[in-house]
DNA sequence: TTCGATTTGTACGTATGTATA
DNA sequence: ATATACATACGTACAAATCGA
């Protein structure tokens, strides 16, 4: 909001600096409650910059779909608001989501069988090397891509898991077709980085945006681990939120 | 690891998305397990781009206190792993990362009495304008700057908790002095920003890095809510851990 | 010890991107 | 749109340090 100092030399061009500062001020509300972005000479003269680099920034913003421009009129905020991704023992994608977008969906990418890596094994019990099944998924939230997932099972319990998701294009529902009922969130790791190329295609987002990353193992009833699930949420258009029981 | 595909003109130099991704990745543990980092002309390749382009990435993260060269000998790995944070009801700085570090440290930069913002007082349970105590704080493990945290409390009930912190040096033991024996987290939010000039300044990191910001309520005994804080992560020195109880 | 292979350090030239005026 | 300055990226060449044969 105020003349943040923009670094010079850093390696990251002051337009892009300038895109992420407003992309982030209009996730937060902070910028754009109006539904408009300042001028661009009053936003030069904030960030202490040319006009012309202000209008890189929009310009990239607009590709994204973030702003849009009218020659006389001024810029326009698109969408506004962070959705608010809630994390607790009974996790579920739409479920939690259901009450702040539209229409949600989650499509499968790719899914297939292979030996398990020392992670995945720990995660899921099982010993290193025995066959899971992989599950590739993105979810979208209006139309707008908010996460992508990669979760694997043990392949000798959950077998056509695979097809069963297919079916129901529902991890939940997929889990409930080969018997699990019910299932609970064990533990759950959150880290940060920079978004990877196929994050960007994938989540459509720019280069240099962030992914929020979350490390996931659900259990059923009785405690036996039956998911283990590496999440990337893009952090500009969610956050998440952990509820104490 | 393989080759990832790198944007250019994206706004974010190729020397720092390489810088990003060698940090990233040893942190995670994917490269320098043995303590050294390929040679420039195996990363130029792998990442298709000319050795400059690598060395320059290189002497960033050198800058950084993360990697070290030798002429004649190779480029090596100076820290490794990410410090886990635990996100539970029971969260302690001091207590969650006792196991991690060899020494943790919180230093208080700035205390005042201010009016309660609308966000404030609608955590804090109070209304808007009302005094509240506010501490600006950052903490390190092992000497290196982990958080810094904006607390803020009821300036009617914990009159003189800045006094408190300035003997303890913790917010628990400071809580303690003003009668609050026991505390739990109620809930917790969890968003990733690219860190501000402050952030840069204040924990250490170089330009381009990211944070990890998590907002959290804390109540007493009784449910009734005695501290709001904002705090601010290196994503790169720490993933946070949530456990469901 | 000398030698060659490997690896990092330095220097020059050129083209393109970024930022200002 | 033009001009200017600096940052970024590539290509090439060679120097300096290390290590093992």
């Amino acid at each position: 909001m105020t003349g943040a100092v923009l670094e010079r030399k850093s390696g990251v061009a002051l337009w892009r600096q300038i895109a992420d500062l407003i992309r982030s001020d209009i996730a937060t509300g902070v910028a754009g409650q109006d539904g408009r972005l300042p001028p661009e000479m009053e936003l030069a003269k904030r960030y202490s910059v040319n006009r012309h680099t202000v209008r890189s920034a929009i310009a990239a913003l607009e590709q994204e779909g973030v702003l849009r421009s009218e020659q006389g009129r001024g810029t326009f905020v698109r969408r506004r608001k962070r959705l608010s991704y809630p994390i607790a023992k009974r996790t579920r994608f739409s479920a939690g989501l259901g009450n702040q977008a539209g229409s949600t969906l989650t499509r499968l990418l790719e899914s297939m069988e292979e030996s398990a890596s020392q992670t995945v094994a720990d995660n899921l019990g099982v010993p290193a090397g025995d066959p899971v099944i992989r599950l590739d998924t993105v979810s979208e939230a209006d139309g707008l891509p908010v996460s992508r997932a990669t979760s694997w099972f043990d392949a000798s319990r959950f077998a056509g898991i695979d097809e069963a998701f297919g079916e129901h294009a529902s991890i939940t529902k997929a889990l409930s077709a080969c018997g699990v009922t019910d299932y609970v969130r064990k533990s759950t790791t959150i880290e940060a980085r920079h978004a990877s190329a196929d994050d960007i295609r994938l989540l459509r987002l720019s280069a240099g945006a962030i992914v929020l990353v979350t490390r996931a193992v659900n259990t059923d009833s009785d405690g036996n681990p039956i998911q283990y699930a590496e999440s990337r949420f893009a952090a500009d258009r969610v956050e998440l939120k952990i509820e104490s029981d």
